[in-house]
DNA sequence: ACAATAGGTAGGCAGTTCCCTACCAGTCAA
DNA sequence: TTGACTGGTAGGGAACTGCCTACCTATTGT
């Protein structure tokens, strides 16, 4: 049923569920890899907090870490980002289709219906 | 088209992070518009709960409900997939640069490890 | 060795999620 | 109207989130 796995699925998109992670995100894509508190300082919150935020990152394979010297550089990790992509192939017809007009048409294709 | 807030974005991506509301939107992709009932028979839950699934999947704009008698037919909406898609663009370069093996290179390529 | 720095971990707390059982409202058929 | 059938809502409980402060280890400079 799942290439990836079900849970592993539910934790990459629960980790984008949330905007100071989505930021983490776009700030390791615009500045490379980044230590903590570098990334800490971009956002009102202690660092402890984003450190849990960045748990939740790694659990979801959506960044890595590599210690050098007493700092830990996390880089992005664009992997699971493209299961995303994989996974919204099969809908891209329907909003494809809906700004051609024929969504109404669709809807009666494989049910009874009617708009 | 719509006014992408983070909340909304938020909504959908939490939307998104749970295997039944994924298979719900499954369902609807692969058989068009469906009630209640014939939905909640393809899970192990209790129709209540299917309920509430679908009022998420509602409030993320990702359904739409067309009442039909007694029954509500549930649709898909894709628009709010798209705009998963477009979010997902900025990291597209990332995974094919790492395809090519040349993700070491562009990790020392936007910023100077300042530390 | 000592102090400073980087960052993870523990534990607490309020708010949310996800399931449940009960219950309520609208629609159709007899 | 009564009864069956549709599906949403209320309220409760266990588990999870997301924030905090306090504390811990590891590394580096003096």
């Amino acid at each position: 049923m799942n290439g990836t796995g079900t849970a592993a699925e539910d934790r990459v998109f629960a980790a984008l569920a949330n905007a100071t992670r989505r930021e983490v995100l776009r700030l390791l894509r615009e500045r490379g890899p980044q230590p903590v508190q570098a990334l800490a300082d971009h956002f009102d919150m202690r660092r402890p907090s984003l450190s849990e935020h960045l748990k939740v990152l790694r659990e979801a394979g959506l960044v890595s870490e590599r210690r050098s010297g007493r700092q830990r550089l996390y880089r992005l990790e664009a992997a699971p980002l493209a299961d995303v992509q994989d996974w919204l192939h099969p809908y891209e017809r329907f909003w494809r289709e809906r700004l051609k007009g024929l969504g109404d048409l669709l809807d009666r294709m494989p049910d009874d219906e009617r708009s």
